[in-house]
RNA sequence: UCCCCGAUGGUGUAAUGGUAACACACCGGUUUUUGGUGCCGUUUUUCCAGGUUCGAGUCCUGGUCGGGGAACCA
């Protein structure tokens, strides 16, 4: 899919890739791997990296293991690990590596931290987390060294085995390596490796008291599944030093770290926490609210896992922030399902069409295109007869030149069916037009034309005696700004109008066996999809996943 | 205040010392039984100052601006 134009440049990490491959690195394999913690949904964001760890190592022929980086109790839960899986394997990824967990290696990574305790690298501190704290000093003033690093190993090694084996309260003693309480990246200043918890682990159970902290697992973890490309996103550039420095003194596989932008979009936001907080509050219908930049969302919404890798490769990577334009993802999906959707029709806002010189009681049975874009997708019937459905908005009773549709005086054909002419109209005591009057041209029906007639416009219908009843919702952007994070709290950015439910909508017959997972171009309206959540048989519920491009600016 | 990273149209991404290009967006034209799609086109770009070089977006020096960095989170 990629590689299908083979002269393309290469991005920052391609391009290390081929010179690694080429100085015979890492046996010149190319092995990723992708560790989320499993304490929340994934989103759109970590559908980029997903795409580039695993499709970095498809387009060269290596692996890419899936690693639940598990090392905080508190925070983790099975059901997130099921979900992430599931989100993965819609994208289209296969974790042909393996699935591991940071938690399989608890005692290998007790005993890295014993050698390194054996080597005067790592001691047992008795001090507070704020007196540790105090002591880290601040960027450009070194810190102070803690009272107990001189610790014997004889002696770190006893008290670590009793912080194992519970006998230290939370809070009461920790591991530190032992670097540099001077140097310049804060993060050397003998960093905590291991914390006493009491709490128990969605898969050790209470196995352990102890847990590493994240930068005595990871680079670690990517050694001992001897990962040779380990991509992050550029907040952990301050890491890497660490990394290397445990790689290094415990003498271990040499993986290498690799850092890129993560993925902004506006109008969106990506934090964890917010997007759990619009969950809690109740602004959206759960993690999977199709409004939510959340996977599981976008797949609720009738976002595609095509559409969404496309995003992913037409963003790029590289190592400068960036907000991508929300209009990308919408075109990618577009993109997506302009050449697979089938064409079906549906009224929204249904007004009634009566084709007066049309005989009553008749039924005509008219041949349709399934998907102009893809002859292969063939044709279908659709019924029509005297009375039908079209949509409020295609017609107007004042107009300028520059209307296509319906109004007094003026003809439209009706999709894949015949022209028709205005004749009069009835309104409601507000003026609201409810009903249209109208002639057919009997020898203009689609496809054998011999009227000579060229309408500018053309209207889609349904025809009111096959209709079915279906309720449609449609979405807007959850952020009236751009930068809903920018000031203030961004609950404050919300669009109050994220969500509008249309009752009472008018679908053609064959949408009565649609099932969820297809998704539909409603002709001239855009994409929907049936809701996995609300759809019950015989009462649809659709989401408009996309609108169509509206190039009109009537 | 110190360390790390970055800076190319409106938004992203390329150009690997040799004509600044591609996509999205925007605007216009054209095709069209979807005001969709397709096709064609317009507009808009190398943070600043020096230096090296026949030649600098690219290399060097300095600056400016932006992002990240001190959790017993990942």
């Amino acid at each position: 899919m990629e590689s299908e134009d083979s002269t393309r440049s290469l991005n920052f990490i391609e391009q290390k890739i081929e010179a690694d491959i080429a100085a015979g690195k890492h046996s010149g394999q190319v092995h990723t791997r992708f560790p989320p913690e499993p304490n929340g949904y994934l989103h759109i964001g970590h559908a980029k990296a997903i795409c580039v760890s695993f499709g970095l190592a498809q387009k060269y022929g290596g692996k890419t293991n899936l690693r639940f980086d598990d090392t905080n109790p508190e925070k983790e839960s099975v059901e997130y690990v099921n979900a992430i899986r599931e989100d993965i394997a819609w994208l289209g990824f296969e974790w042909n590596g393996g699935e591991f967990y940071t938690s399989d290696y608890f005692q290998q990574l007790f005993d890295f931290a014993c050698k390194l305790i054996g080597k005067g690298l790592a001691y047992v501190d008795d001090q507070s987390a704020e007196q540790i704290a105090s002591q880290k000093g601040a960027p450009g003033t070194p810190g102070t060294n803690s009272p107990f690093r001189e610790r014997t190993p004889e002696e770190n090694l006893r008290l670590f085995e009793e912080m194992k084996a519970g006998q230290c309260q939370e809070g009461e003693r920790v591991l530190r390596a032992k670097i540099d309480m001077g140097h310049d990246n804060m993060l050397l200043r003998d960093p905590v490796i291991y914390r006493v918890k009491f709490v128990e682990h969605h898969r050790t159970g209470n196995d352990w008291v102890i847990y590493p902290m994240y930068d005595f697992a990871h680079g670690q973890s990517d050694s001992i599944e001897r990962i040779s490309h380990s991509l992050c996103s550029l907040e952990f550039e301050n890491h890497r030093p660490l990394y290397n420095w445990f790689i290094r003194a415990l003498d271990i596989y040499p993986s290498e770290q690799t850092e890129f932008a993560r993925l902004n979009l506006n109008y969106t936001i990506m934090s964890k926490r917010k997007l759990l907080r619009l969950v809690e509050e109740g602004v959206v219908d759960g993690w999977d609210d199709p409004r939510m930049p959340t996977i599981s969302g976008l797949r609720r919404r009738g976002y595609t896992p095509e559409s969404i890798r496309l995003f992913a490769d037409r963003i790029g990577v590289a190592k400068r922030n960036n907000t991508i334009d929300v209009s990308l993802l919408e075109w990618s999906l577009r993109d997506d399902l302009n050449r697979r959707a089938p064409r079906v029709m549906a009224v929204l806002n249904p007004i009634r069409l009566v084709v007066l010189n049309y005989p009553e009681g008749q039924t005509e049975m008219l041949i349709t295109v399934n998907n102009p874009e893809d002859e292969a997708a063939g044709t279908r019937e659709i019924p029509f007869g005297r009375v039908l459905w079209i949509e409020a908005d295609d017609f107007r009773v004042d107009v300028n030149k520059k209307w296509f549709r319906l109004a007094p005086g003026r003809m439209v054909r009706l999709k894949s069916a015949y022209i028709v002419e205005y004749v009069d109209h009835i309104e409601d005591e507000h003026g609201n037009v409810t009903e249209v009057h109208v002639n057919y041209i009997p020898n203009s029906r689609s496809g054998q034309d011999t009227s000579g007639v060229k309408p500018k416009g053309t209207l889609h219908w349904v025809a009111a005696d096959q209709a079915e009843e279906a309720e449609v919702r449609l979405y807007d952007r959850l952020f009236r700004e751009a930068s809903p994070e920018a000031d203030g709290d961004f609950m404050d950015a919300l669009n109050p109008n994220s969500l509008k439910i249309l009752k009472g909508c008018k679908v053609e017959p064959s949408l009565s066996t649609a099932e969820v997972g297809t998704i539909f171009q409603f002709t001239r309206l855009g994409y929907f999809n049936l809701d996995s959540k609300y759809s019950t048989p015989g009462s649809p519920v659709f989401n408009r996943a996309v609108t169509l491009k509206d190039g009109w600016k009537g």
